[in-house]
DNA sequence: CTTGAAAGTACGTGGGC
DNA sequence: GCCCACGTACTTTCAAG
């Protein structure tokens, strides 16, 4: 986790291919991006020591997972110290069913990405485990329609 | 991608070490498990064939690359039709700074996240990019004051 | 589910353009 | 910087028991 100096456009081209496929074979992706084995695997090391890469994750299916609805919810607090916003921030990011969660200009606020099963289970979210957390003025939610794109990292 | 029909108590764990390190190798993630090499390769083979795992990535840091800032900015469209939120879904979709874009419900509007660099950055899309999409009526953004949760796929 | 074996891969080292 | 070649240990992938 060092600096991170230059990205070259080599390593754009294996950021693109690994991003695309995570886990592509050294072997491949020399291949791919016109480099021989050694030095796109001391590319891809540097990249990952300096944190550029982040990591792997496999990408899971939502809904394959009993959880094919979507909510967006802007959350309120009725305070706004310090304390409150990190100890609330936490709780929410506790919560299983939040898969993304920020911390907001304007008005201090909260976004968070909800993963529930219907109305039904986006009701349970709310009463079981939103309105639970204590310091929550107000919050608003929106149901996803269609999620047109959805990517894991910013395009290198 | 066919059906995927019963995910036991051995597949979720198999996901969420494949969430948590989508390069484990099939040993290692076999030993995590509890199973020996096989069954655990069929498993996660099962896994990707249904289209439970849609794949795995490399995740990217944004700031590395060139552009720290997320900014989240709502899109009202001047007209509703089928027609118009297609091709301003598709439009939007394609630029590179958008990393996520929703279709929500309510007042037919979408969300979207988009990574730029500074307010500088900011200005440059909303000029070059977002106001230049046709069949724009308003929009209001908000920035990310900070990342509190961002996972790749919901907890398996 | 286990064992086993062939092919491929990771990761290092060392030489040379 | 890059390519090439070699080497060991590990992994994948697919049999067959």
């Amino acid at each position: 986790m060092a600096q991170s100096p230059k990205i070259d456009d080599t390593d754009r081209r294996i950021l693109r291919e690994l991003r695309r496929d995570g886990r592509l074979s050294n072997a491949k992706l020399a291949e791919q991006v016109g480099l021989s084995a050694t030095p796109c695997w001391n590319r891809v090391r540097a990249l990952e020591e300096s944190g550029v890469i982040e990591g792997y994750a496999a990408l899971l299916n939502q809904k394959a997972l009993g959880l094919p609805d979507t909510v967006l919810i802007e959350v309120t607090l009725e305070r706004h110290d310090d304390d409150m916003l990190y100890r609330f921030g936490k709780a929410l990011a506790e919560l299983p069913e939040v898969m993304e969660a920020y911390l907001l200009t304007g008005e201090y606020d909260y976004l968070i990405k909800v993963a529930v099963a219907g109305t039904q289970g986006y009701e349970e979210f709310l009463r079981h485990k939103l309105y639970k957390l204590p310091g929550l003025r107000h919050s608003r939610s929106t149901f996803v329609l269609r999620t047109l794109k959805r990517e894991t990292s910013v395009e290198p």
